[in-house]
Formats: structure tokens, sequence, C-alpha cells
DNA sequence: CGCTGGCTGTAACGATCCGTTACAACTATT
DNA sequence: AATAGTTGTAACGGATCGTTACAGCCAGCG
């Protein structure tokens, strides 16, 4: 098998419950992972411990409605702030249209809209930001994101670009792939008790299977190469029965 | 032309109405004056009366299209000849792209695009366009091309115009074609994950069969000539199950 | 025509990685 | 202390990857 791409992980958000189901059904028959959220509030959550590949995103909401989220998402540092966002806006809106785009929505769709349409886009949109664009992500517009540089924490240094993890006493620490992307799930999600399927998620991009205790195997082997005692651990601590978490403060840069 | 102080002046040339005047109020909205045209008729009307900065194309269009106008611009004399060009494309027409720029389009945008990468686009064209002397280019000879002038890292050159690697210590490096498409590929999408197909998409343009390991490969062969230390590779790094990682960040010219 | 040399895809082998399993150690509750 | 649930890690084996070897292909040339 060459590339085995591990399916993308969409996020549906929109307040209508029916809708919210209906989307999410169509979309995990075809194969996309998928979860929804109901608000702005449950899809930070959602958005805080899983990796998401799309948001698909509901103009008109109570609260805080998809235009303001959709531009605090992409003033958000590098992860979040590149994901790539379908919005979905009533019907006949020109304007809406105009300034979902402007506020950085990949692209937009009116509703009562088929659900094929939906799928042909986020197809598209998903091609374009993880397939063949010229110069940078998709929206992420410019050059190269300065906050993908690296992360730091207790005097280690993580470089994102160049996948290299540098310890305090400056030596070039050899992590396997594996490895490496479990650190940086922990590192973007500092000081909060993550559980097996979010780990697994955020670094592997799949879901855990009954009794899959690989994530404690990896911390584990990670924790051989980072901790000072790896039978005291201090960065990555266990919690029983709710998983691992990452206790330094990281600062981006 | 000397330096002007006054807004440029754009051209949106597209059948589709929504889409022209969408265009447009974005465009307008960010301080350009804008004009627009339905079809090539228009467009040649525009441009008797007014000094345009940029045209922005349609490809496909009923009538007369956006390549064959394209021709027909860039063999007009000096003042409409050398008007800079943004064709806009149905996506995923790699040939369009090709044919497109082949046809004298300083720039290319597949559909749907984000309004923010057009305006980018416009910005580094016009750049480009009144920073350069104008002079009478001529369609084919205008270079053009933003990618084409070269890409710099880590102190190598690769000149993709008279496809030539340079070492940082200024000796020619001998690639072989392949060699040197998959280096073009890489360095044009430096510092993210390119799985097996993608490369080979980018480089050969085929897909993958089954048990493909040409890829691997071809970095292999690549590795050894570019990298200082191959067991130890800096620039082209392994993800393991997602492909291989450009490193070094990577400026154009 | 065949010969030659360079390029590229495929097969094969060994090395590394990682998921799984098994079991020991640990914790909380009774 | 006994028990059940949870975690740490060694060990095994399948999967993935780097590299070499080799064969097919093509262009140039005699």
């Amino acid at each position: 098998m060459p590339a085995m791409d591990k399916q993308p992980h969409l996020l549906v958000v929109d307040d209508d419950r029916e809708i919210r189901t209906l989307i999410s059904q169509f979309l995990t028959k075809h194969g996309y992972r998928v979860s929804s959220a109901k608000d702005g509030l449950e899809m930070m959550k959602v958005l805080e411990t899983s990796r998401i590949d799309l948001i698909v995103l509901d103009l008109m909401m109570p609260g805080e409605d998809g235009l303001a989220l959709c531009r605090r998402l992409r003033a958000q540092p590098a992860p979040l702030g590149g994901i790539p966002i379908i919005m979905l806006t009533a019907m006949g809106e020109e304007t809406d249209r105009i300034v979902g785009l402007e506020m950085g929505a990949d692209d937009y769709l009116a509703k009562p809209f088929n659900p094929r349409e939906l799928l042909a886009r986020a197809k598209a949109v998903l091609r374009r930001s993880t397939g063949l664009p010229v110069g940078g992500s998709s929206t992420g517009g410019g050059q190269a994101e300065p906050a993908n540089r690296g992360l730091t924490f207790e005097g280690w240094r993580l470089d994102v670009a160049k996948r290299e993890l540098w310890s305090p006493d400056n030596v070039l620490v050899q992590l396997s792939a594996g490895e490496f992307d479990l650190l940086v799930a922990f590192a973007e999600h500092p000081q909060r008790v993550l559980n097996r399927d979010q780990l697994l998620d955020l670094a592997r991009g799949r879901t855990a299977m009954p009794f899959d205790r690989s994530v404690d195997v990896q911390v584990s082997r990670l924790r051989r190469k980072i901790e000072p005692d790896a039978k005291e651990p201090t960065l990555i601590k266990t919690v029983r029965s709710g998983g691992y978490i990452f206790t330094p403060s990281v600062t981006r840069g």
C-alpha cells in the first residue's frame, strides 16, 4: 500500500440538530469522519481536541453567528487559522457570499442545497488545501506562517516545519515519525487532559479500536527519549482513567 | 510609465454576471478601480477608452473564450499588448494552467478560488509590472511566470528556466530530468508533507500504481546528490506512513 | 541494424518502526 | 489482603522504508 490516505475529519457546525445529523450522516456515508457542533462553544471544544481538516459552518446561528466564528477562527495561529471553511448561507443573499468569502471562507453554499453539491465542494476544498496549491495553503494566503515555526517548552525546542526536536542543551534528539506527531499533539494542547481517542486522532488521524493500547506504548517510547527520569515522568503525566497530560507551558516561535 | 499614485484600474472579464459582480465588489472594496465586461467585445470597448492596469480573464467563456482573447490581446501593439493578465481556470485542469501561461497570462487562479488569493495575485502582478520597465516585451518572450525565475533554499539555487541546480559553493550539480522535476515539486511545496501520490502527480503527472515505489527510489537518488549526509537527511525528510517533507524555507527569485 | 550509455521502474533484502499481545506493577475499593 | 481495573514495558511480527541490483527503454552513433 503506497500511502493510505487517512480519511479527512470534517466538522459540521449548525444550530439546527436536524440539519446537523443529516449532513453528518451523509458525509459519513461517503467515507469521511464527521464531528458536529451546535454552536461556537462546541466548535472550539472539538477543535481543541481533534485535528479537523475542514469545517462546514452555518452562517446564520443564534448567539455568535458563523461570520463571527469564521473571523475568530482565521485570527487563530497556524494549526487552527488555516483550516478550510465551507460556509452555508441562507439562500439568495448576494451580500452573504461576498462577506462570507471576504471573511476568509474557502467556499460557500446556499441553503437549501443538494448534499452531493456539498460533497463535491468539500472534495474540491480538501484537494486544494492538502493537494497542490501553488504558493501557500489555500487561505493562509501569504508566505510561510511564522506561527508554524516551532514550539518551546522547558528549554526544549520543537521545530514543526523541519520536524526536529532540540533538547535544552541543544542536542538534536532523534524521534520516529510517530513519536514526533505525538509530541506535537501534546505540545499543541498543553495542560489539559487528553484521552487516548483524542491523542490517536490528533497524532494519527484515526480512531481507536477496542483494546487499543498503541498510545500507551508510544507514550512510553516518547518518555524514554525526553523525560529525565522515565520512572518519574514530569513532562507527560498519566491521568488514571483519563489519559495523559502535557504539563509544561508552551510558547510559539 | 512613471509611478502611479492613483488606484490601479482592473478589468474583470467573465460571462457569469454573478461572478463578475462578486469579484468586482470585492476588489473595489479593497481599493481598486474596477470595470467589468461580459465578453471580448465589451472588453475591447473598455480597453479603448480606459487605461487598464490588469485584466482578470475567465478561461471558459461562450463565443471567443479567454484563451483566444488572451492571444489576441498579446498580439496587439505596445499599450494593449503589455497589460498583465490573470487567468481564471476551471479547477483541476492542469493543462489549462500550462496552456494559459503559455498564451502569455501572467498568473492563473483555479475556480472556485478565495478572493483573498485573487487579491494577493493581483497585487503581486501589479508590483511586478509597474516595478519593471514594461518595455515592448513580446508575448512568448515575456518571462512573466512567477515561479520561473528560480528558487533558493539553504544556499542552493534552483534555476527552473535553465533547469540547473547550483550548490551553496556555486557548483553546478548534475541532475537527471526526473530528479530535477522531483526537486522542483518539493521546492514549490516546502514544509508540508507530500504523499507519494502527490509527488508522482507533481513531478511526473501520473498516478501511483499499487506497490509503486518509484518515488522512494527517486528520493534516494536525489538525496545522494543534495544531502550533506544521505544517512541523516536534513532537506528531504521521511514522514513514515505520510510521505516526504521538504524542510527548508524557499524564496522565489 | 546492433552497440553503448544514461535514465527509470521493479524486485529484493535488510533495517527500522509500530501495533499487538502478554505480563508485571501499580492503584483503588472492598 | 484480595480483587478488579489500569498502566508500563518487553517482545514479537507485520508493515514501511532505504538501498542495491538489474532489466527495459530510449537516444545517439557507428
